[in-house]
DNA sequence: GCCGTTTGGTAAATCGATTTATCGATGCCG
DNA sequence: CGGCATCGATAAATCGATTTACCAAACGGC
């Protein structure tokens, strides 16, 4: 029988041929150096003197055995991840992905990976959020609430000292956030509604009944005030298209329907769209439609919509390029994207009044 | 003058009030216990032995302390981050969105967060292959490349011994998988405009000119064999609705060009319905439409479009699920869904032939 | 030939949690 | 009262990389 065995575990064989993954410890021995080197050279670290023969080794050694640092360690040891938070209302709603797409890409360039993570999930889940926010696994967090979760969520992660953008959304004036022209792309359809021939512009907004303040409603009622016309009725149209399609007949309820709608999100458009004509109304012959955002299938919808378009891709650029910025120490702002500007894109769901 | 200071390095106040986190340290010295103790309590080890009041102390003070564990120590120590990796080809396609929305929402239910990942730039960047699939951040990796990605990728993957879920791919018989039923989507609509009287039905797939083994060109033949029907011509549409465009002209450019076309994809069926608008066909009067998958504006196009609806939603959620049980030591399956099986949408797309 | 500097590195602490082996103090049994 | 369990913990190794402080050897100047 063999002696007692003091130690079960295994012996710890130094180098493996490439059945686990190699250490630094494991590119140290191979190369006859310390780790140290191997960690100085590889993370070009300028106060490393080396000979050129040494460094050449330890360059080939690690070549050889397809050394890649564990991120795991080094974040630790670092405290930074390399890793950005992303919490988006509806990952599903192409206005929100297409925002998601930019801040990946922008992510990707900068070397940075982006955790995904639902933002009313984040507000709702105590686990997760400890977790997400808590566990120091990101280094940063891009916030698209939409306007579907609560403030609370802000101060929340705020309080935890997580550096925090808010994507387009000024909730807080003490927190950096990036954003685009709202109002003036609201503006903008109201003007051309006006200029088609309007006087009884409606709103459907995205907020409650008494978000009075929402950027988009401030851009239609200054439209209309430049115009000299009374403020239409307005009313929560939510983001989707259902509650698009609930909003509009409550909007023409009222005594002196409108002739024409900025709606401020294009899906909900989409469902306003439907909702009018299936309650008889031709659209734009009895009802002239105008949204905020372009989405590719906003040109062939039936009509096809007139919308302005922004720059949403660039708004989830914008926003990891802010967050990288906060990380390097940089002070709070506030950005507003408007260098693509605004742009009107008339199509078939706009025309004069009858 | 002060003397010299030996230690620059900040004294290292033993207790923080809040100042920075809370370490598990710092639970086990304010609560008077070792960190083993906080550990294996909060980790609910059932083999601790602990005194009831000792175990209300700390978890008070845990409490008090608002102590979240390090989610990168704990990822190191226990070599598993609890992330997944997820590549997609395409996030703005709201298709692929979908499967998305639905794997963050089953990943959130299981303790998980989703690492999000471009497929195309996995396959091109090999700085960010290295960091996401080589660096120990996650535990498995969801890999969606519609068939925009060449499948070297997936061989890299499976050589650095990542666990991995092709979503809605059966390129390898040695990687789990969980798909679709494409094929009996891709027949079911087949069989709707042969059920209308057409008889020269074509086909817009995905994948290159010579893939004749995608399931969803399988679905369209095998309907078409079972009717006694020719097979109409063939080519590929791609995903984008711009893909569609260009590619439903060469469609019809034959001798005998088709009265209807199945298309695998909604978003280059929008393209194609446009194009055939655009060259003076009426849809579906000269020419019927069908696709492969529902999107919420399919049915708000002019015309709404006819589709067949699988659940993509489900998709994300059983990959992950699958992955999961990959983790769990479970053996390489693959995974057909067809729980809530392929549902035709007729809509306004698809007529008998004139 | 002595001393200071540069070259080319290394040793060891550290990041924060997990886990296994161990250990002192009681309790219990006969 | 002696010996053995059981209780209620703890010490210390470990995960893998980074980074600071330090150091031996070679070199250079006078």
């Amino acid at each position: 029988m063999l002696p007692a065995v003091p130690d079960k575990r295994q012996p710890a064989r130094p180098s493996r041929p490439g059945n686990g993954r190699a250490k630094i410890t494991d590119v140290a021995a191979a190369a006859g150096v310390s780790p140290a080197v191997v960690s100085r050279l590889l993370r070009g670290d300028d106060t490393l003197r080396i000979r050129d023969d040494t460094r050449e080794r330890v360059l080939a050694v690690a070549a050889d055995l397809r050394y890649t640092p564990n991120e795991v360690a080094r974040a630790l040891r670092r405290s930074e991840s390399g890793i950005l938070g992303m919490a988006v209302h509806d990952t599903s709603n192409p206005v929100y992905s297409e925002i998601l797409t930019g801040a990946q890409a922008e992510a990707a360039a900068s070397g940075y990976a982006l955790l995904l993570a639902d933002a009313a999930e984040l507000a709702r889940n105590d686990a997760m959020f400890e977790q997400v926010v808590r566990g120091n696994r990101i280094d940063g967090l891009l916030l698209q609430r939409g306007s579907g979760t609560a403030d609370g969520i802000i101060a929340r992660i705020a309080s935890a000292r997580l550096p925090l953008v808010l994507v387009n959304d000024r909730t807080r004036g003490d927190i950096a956030s990036v954003a685009l022209d709202d109002e003036a792309a609201s503006h903008l359809a109201t003007r051309h509604l006006i200029d088609l021939g309007h006087t009884a512009i409606g709103h459907l907004k995205l907020g409650t009944p008494k978000a009075r303040s929402e950027s988009r409603v401030r851009g239609w009622r200054r439209a209309l005030h430049g115009a000299g016309l009374p403020e239409g009725p307005q009313l929560r149209g939510g983001h989707t298209s259902d509650e698009g399609a609930a909003a509009l007949p409550r909007l023409l309820d009222g005594p002196a329907p409108p002739t024409a709608v900025v709606v401020s999100n294009v899906l909900s458009a989409v469902g306003a769209m439907t909702a009018a004509r299936e309650s008889g109304l031709r659209v734009p012959g009895d009802l002239s439609i105008a949204a905020v955002h372009d989405v590719f299938f906003a040109a062939h919808l039936s009509p096809p919509l007139t919308v302005v378009r922004l720059p949403l891709r660039e708004l989830g650029r914008r926003s990891v390029a802010a967050i990288l910025r906060l990380l390097d120490g940089a002070p709070v702002r506030h950005e507003r994207i408007d260098d693509p500007p605004p742009e009107l894109l008339v199509r078939g769901s706009t025309a004069p009044p009858r």
